[in-house]
DNA sequence: CCTACCGATCGGTAGG
DNA sequence: CCTACCGATCGGTAGG
């Protein structure tokens, strides 16, 4: 049962925009991976434009459709933090080419198309800004003066986990998500003094 | 007292990589930028690569100085991570186009060449992971299954400055370093429960 | 720094 | 899916 045309263009098309770039790559390289000449891709696809647009929405969609749900659930922020934290780590790790375009390519989008795609891109960062505000106003998170700066750290490493996971690597997807939860939530260091005295008597026992 | 024209094209590539990249600027891009015709470049410079390539070389020369010499202080680890930290984000905010060349464009340098700046990158790297090592072994820091994921997530939040950081912002450079630190070393969330009892006496008050 | 140009390669199409 | 090709653009050079 062979693949389709299409779907082999289209996966071809992932494995080179991420290895060599969006530029860098002809139409030429595409079609010799597939096995045809250049001019036979036409019959598939519209444009080499719209080849990446489709790369791109499909990546940023698996994102959008894996934190979504813990945008806006009841449960503790801190859990939600940490549940889509791996939920980014477990689409990375299945997706790694995918995510490496979607993540460096879609500059070279139309000007019409990139406009929509940072649309998706400032929804995907609300769902992480909604989390990590609805924990500060709970109490479960630190209060911050820049709440923002805080989605941005986290979305920084988590946008580069497809440059080094590798699924043959020594940690699951599951458990580096676990573990990046672990540097967010809880800091490298060792010991971290209480923010207020819990209460009298615990303070005068320690003395 | 007018810049000599090699600074001139050096400034002009640095800011079409950063906002085209690489393979879709062209040396006519640069040459009008400029104000010459593409041909009058080639006495100014032997090649595009060669252009990149020191672009690329003092981008990552910038965060090796300012880096390095947090890597070996004997100050405590804790210290020296915040103090690494705002010394990346300090040369992102003073360099954010170079920064964005320098983290995105070097993968179309040629293989010799690029090796190269594989291994400034890791020298870049290993300063942080030594950083974290000592304070491992220190007891400043938490051990870790996997410290270098601690590494990788440190890192992939401080390659993600250029792409958001404005010196028109909110906060200023070292404010902003020192809330990333803040996220690293401390977490986000409010209270965190001791490692292990203190002693029994706070146990039994608390109780 | 300009004029004039080179061979190579690009995305895409007409016609079968 | 192939043959054959188009106009545009590329990095770079010779000669002045």
């Amino acid at each position: 049962m062979p693949l389709d045309a299409a779907e082999n263009i289209y996966r071809a098309a992932i494995r080179l925009f991420g290895e060599r770039g969006y530029p860098s790559t002809s139409m030429r390289d595409i079609s010799s991976a597939v096995g045809v000449l250049p001019g036979s891709l036409y019959t598939h696809i519209t444009s080499k434009q719209a080849l990446l647009l489709q790369i791109v929405e499909n990546g940023i969609q698996k994102y959008l459709d894996a934190v979504r749900p813990l945008a806006t659930t009841a449960e503790p922020a801190d859990i939600r933090l940490r549940e889509a934290i791996k939920a980014h780590v477990k689409v990375a790790g299945d997706n790694i080419q995918l995510s490496l375009v979607t993540f460096h390519q879609w500059k070279h989008l139309d000007d019409e198309t990139r406009r929509r795609v940072v649309g998706l891109r400032n929804t995907y960062q609300a769902y992480f800004s909604r989390i990590i505000e609805d924990g500060i106003e709970a109490g479960i998170l630190r209060p911050m003066v820049h709440p923002s700066l805080a989605v941005l750290a986290v979305l920084g490493m988590l946008n580069w986990v497809p440059e080094w996971f590798s699924p043959s690597g020594p940690a699951t997807a599951d458990e580096v998500g676990d573990h990046l939860a672990d540097v967010i939530l809880e800091g490298l260091l060792e010991v971290r003094p209480p923010a207020a005295p819990i209460d009298d008597a615990a303070a005068a026992a320690n003395a």
